[in-house]
RNA sequence: GCCCUGAUGGUGUAGUGGCCUAUCAUGCAGCCCUGUCGAGGCUGCGACCCGGGUUCAAAUCCCGGUCGGGGCGCCA
């Protein structure tokens, strides 16, 4: 549950329910003010127990109709679960509850009320139970996400991510990077490869931005040195897999007077940066992760924070190792899952693959012409950081000479001359530079021990759905 | 785009030709009890995705549709 113990009373509460149950001793006897979900209301006849959960906790509220108006005290009484209620009542403490060996358990608190009102009552049944202990499939939960989010492991996920989003945040910061934004609606691709989703920009043809890869670059060639962006991306492939979506929260970063191993230390520094702060600060959220996945049978999760550095696997040595665990691969070849599946049976953790073929990599990968793979051919100063078998991100020195750009377009068979927005910024002066991208929901699936990438994104956007 | 697989009350499931006016859990409704606390006890409610076919007989087999799930490719 969140700390609560800063936040101001609001018009209508006088406490959070967090703020109760951790200063109850201090509060006994006050009248509060307090709003929330009902979680279950027991109790027919002359007393109720009202189970009431906001953000921030959950406490008994308890209801006797010699204490309050008859009518209030019917209708919270026959009220339905999660309808909102708010109540106000001296906070007391509550009868301890008989447990098995006898032995009474630390004092908790509760609400004697006086007066309540209901807020907004919820209609019965709910199409996925809050508090139940049945499972639900996931197109159901994410049809109903605005219930599924009240479930507590679900919510605490949530709340991982934004811590995530933070600690990355404040450790870039931390590394001299500024925050920036580069817009999402374009006029032609920003990287190669991918399809777009068009669209129509007044009277003009533009597309949803698949990376913020080229305006990065631009702002760094402009002199802002070292830039982060936290912003989405739009993909219209049509996979249909546990770690891919449409649209996706990237974390990017470029930076001046860079090369590749540079922004590698920034990367792993960022991760183990991310992992120390939750290991530090927020195990109760994984407790409350680990509750939910030890009532489904699913093995809990540690946070291992990593050491540094994380091992570079060499695209060459990759390939090697590929092969000799049996894999049919040749140099050149793309690394596929099942690949990665022998090279993470080895290296289980993050670990970064360097120094790929450039022939695989797009138009703005820098390259060194003396670096050859095994069989002669020109390696770059491209990266990707797996874990285990998934790619969270691929990033690289950036191509700053541009008369080596407009010929990499050529390579490609791509024209010069469609790219001039881009590359007319690097004529007139351009720092060596490096930068990457990583996919925020895929470092939170290992974060979470998520299954589905779609578990610890909000409203996933994928090939079937486009609501809520 | 390719391969595999599935659809049973609100939710999650059992059921592979007759034992099904369909199992269990959860939920919902009502009653009883009650300072309860994963409350408990009793009673009840609620479902075989849609269309066609095979058969004496279909939740079950076949065909088509719709909507899911898993894997691959591609990527973050």
């Amino acid at each position: 549950m969140r700390d609560s113990s800063q936040w101001k009373s609001t018009a209508y509460r006088t406490h959070t329910i967090g703020q109760i149950v951790e200063n109850g001793s201090e509060l006994l006897g006050k009248e509060v003010i307090i709003a929330g979900y009902a979680e279950t209301i027991r109790g027919r006849g002359a007393i109720c127990f009202l189970m009431l959960r906001d953000g921030t906790g959950n406490i008994q509220a308890f209801l006797k109709k010699d204490n309050m108006d008859e009518e209030i005290f019917n209708s919270i009484q026959n009220s339905t679960r999660e309808s909102t209620i708010q109540v106000k009542g001296m906070v007391a403490q509550k009868r301890p509850p008989k447990t098995d060996d006898g032995v009474p358990p630390p004092p908790e608190y509760e609400i004697n009320v006086n007066y309540g009102s209901i807020l907004a009552n919820a209609a019965a049944p709910l199409p996925v139970g809050v508090t139940d202990d049945v499972h639900v499939g996931l197109d159901v939960r994410l049809d109903n996400r605005h219930l599924d989010l009240r479930r507590s492991h679900v919510n605490a996920m949530f709340q991982l991510r934004s811590k995530v989003l933070e600690y990355g945040r404040e450790h870039l910061i931390g590394e001299g990077f500024m925050e920036m934004n580069s817009p999402k609606i374009i006029a032609s691709a920003s990287e190669g490869g991918t399809n777009l989703f068009p669209m129509m920009y007044f009277d003009t043809p533009a597309f949803l931005s698949q990376s913020p890869q080229l305006y990065k670059q631009l702002a760094v060639l402009g002199g802002l040195e070292r830039v982060f962006e936290i912003g989405p991306a739009f993909r219209a492939e049509k996979h249909d897999t546990y770690r891919h979506l449409n649209e996706f929260i990237s974390f990017d970063i470029e930076g001046a007077w860079m090369d590749d191993e540079d922004v590698m230390g920034v990367q792993e520094r960022m991760i183990h940066h991310i992992w120390s702060c939750v290991a530090k600060k927020d195990q109760l959220l994984i407790d409350i992760i680990n509750e939910y996945r030890v009532s489904q049978g699913h093995e809990e999760i540690i946070v291992n924070i990593p050491s540094l550095p994380f091992p570079r696997i060499s695209y060459c040595d990759a390939i090697k190792i590929v092969k000799s665990g049996g894999g049919e691969i040749e140099w050149g070849d793309d690394i596929e899952s099942n690949h990665c599946d022998i090279i993470a049976a080895e290296y289980p953790g993050f670990h970064f693959l360097p120094r790929w073929p450039m022939s695989m990599k797009p138009f703005y990968i820098h390259h060194k012409e003396d670096e050859k793979g095994s069989t002669g051919g020109q390696l770059s100063r491209g990266f990707d950081l797996n874990y285990g078998r998934d790619e969270m991100t691929s990033g690289g020195q950036r191509e700053h000479r541009v008369e080596v750009l407009e010929q990499n377009l050529k390579n490609m068979g791509l024209n010069p001359d469609d790219f001039s927005f881009y590359t007319d910024g690097f004529r007139y002066g351009a720092p060596p530079h490096a930068g990457w991208g990583l996919g925020v929901a895929r470092l939170l699936m290992v974060l979470t021990g998520a299954g589905n990438v779609r578990e610890v994104v909000l409203f996933p956007r994928d090939r079937s759905r486009v609501t809520p």
